[in-house]
DNA sequence: CGCACGTTTCGGCGGCCGCCGAAACGTTCC
DNA sequence: GGAACGTTTCGGCGGCCGCCGAAACGTGCG
């Protein structure tokens, strides 16, 4: 049994004066904007964007998002390094980026995209995509409920990660964090599936060790977002190892 | 150990088609208003207000607080009862308390409250207050850091409840419903203390047990909201059983 | 050195929206 | 029935803010 130590949750923001009451509205008005809200919804692919790509993504003048971004950054929802004539942009960090995930979760949902192009990618985002650092979508749901039904994650009382669970990460090659104050296995409310899947270090060791090992690709070229599809590889690996239902397996081949 | 089964998560909106991406600018437009944002933090209590009563609070004339309303209501971020010639709101669910609880803690702090009153109260809501259905607050997270001393709470791996804990909860009085698919423990960042405090199923017993036995009361009248004080019998109650350091039970007495 | 490019600053336009007061509606109480 | 009260609807005002284009700045490349 581990005592509670004081686990620094990163402010989003240079800590002032305590004592005051959050300025909810503040916060939310930063994010009431479409345009600012698709730049931080792009972001979470946990990448850096460059200013331009992000202009471009949301469809506004490149001088409207830079008035934008140099709100957000000043605000501490994104961190900003300039190199060259680039400025990259990335969430601030991991607890901003739960932040805007469970806010998705919450949002009605926004009416059916319009044009070829847009009901092409909303598919694969449905199909598969990474949040921030773990995986979601209908491949990050199976994945979820396959590593359940192996025994490797324990749902009573909340999420946590069974002793065959450790073994298991282990053998398929990802690797946990040996002190994180993180928690290990975290709950997550998909917004497509409408059902949890498994985020945390854990969720983030599969994702990252996916991605790494090629059973995973990133697709859309050019800075498209967060959008993964299952290569063949893949495919022998989540379904053979983790039983992960061929249906769910059936994205967009890479 | 319990297999994954899909609760419900009741969303805070009638479910739309599915497949559609969350429209994050319309959930943060809501509260994007100091006065909107006021009402919500208000109800944050937990219990009904009045349409009159959060105008006052808010400092807005009726007609102004019926329009918010209505747009909150219809958002499904509220629900209303109408009684004769009241119109009683309340937070639609706790999933929607915990987001905002959850903004609450990334938000910027405001600048310090202005006025003598408005000082006590922030005052007193720092001591201590009810964060819909727990306890928050330096009273909160003394609560917190006392049950943990007593191996009540384990923190590895995410909070758990222990053996001990239960016994000890069953002591006190708290009840836990038998089968709930809410998690017994959960952590919540707390925004006065920068440190986290009990919610879930175990930190809403613990609250409405306090509150039942008389060991705390709500302060602040008139619907003043959400501070809490602690009372004589609940002084001997959390030092005694609980070891609650004295000094963070000096608050107002009630 | 000069051009291309990514980015920023500034002015100005337009629309959205939060606010109020006045008036009307329904309920409760006398 | 009449008065008081909580609430709602409507019209209109004012301010905020998101947008763009033009111009300027700095970097990198040829």
């Amino acid at each position: 049994m581990r005592r509670l130590a004081w686990s620094v949750l990163t402010t989003t923001h240079p800590t002032t004066s305590q004592g005051t009451e959050p300025d909810l509205a503040a916060l939310a008005s930063l994010l009431a904007d479409r345009t600012r809200a698709s730049f931080c919804t792009a972001l979470l692919d946990g990448r850096a964007w460059t200013a331009g790509e992000l202009a471009r993504h949301a469809g506004v003048a490149p001088s409207t998002a830079s008035e934008h971004l140099t709100s957000l950054v000043g605000a501490g929802l994104l961190v900003e390094v300039r190199q060259g004539r680039h400025r990259y942009l990335r969430l601030a960090s991991r607890e901003t980026a739960e932040l805007i995930e469970a806010m998705s979760a919450a949002a009605p949902k926004a009416a059916p995209p319009r044009g070829l192009k847009a009901v092409h990618r909303s598919n694969a985002l449905a199909r598969g995509r990474t949040c921030y650092d773990h995986l979601a979508g209908a491949l990050g749901v199976a994945v979820t409920e396959a590593v359940t039904g192996q025994g490797w994650i324990d749902w009573e009382d909340g999420p946590s990660l069974t002793a065959s669970g450790r073994t298991g990460l282990a053998a398929l090659g990802a690797e946990i964090p040996a002190r994180t104050r993180r928690p290990l296995v975290r709950s997550c409310l998909d917004w497509t599936e409408r059902r949890p899947h498994v985020a945390g270090a854990v969720g983030a060791a599969l994702c990252s060790r996916a991605l790494e090992a090629g059973w995973l690709v990133r697709l859309g070229g050019t800075g498209g977002g967060r959008a993964v599809g299952v290569t063949a590889e893949g495919r022998a690996v989540l379904a053979g190892t983790l039983g992960v239902p061929d249906e769910d397996l059936e994205s967009a081949g890479a």
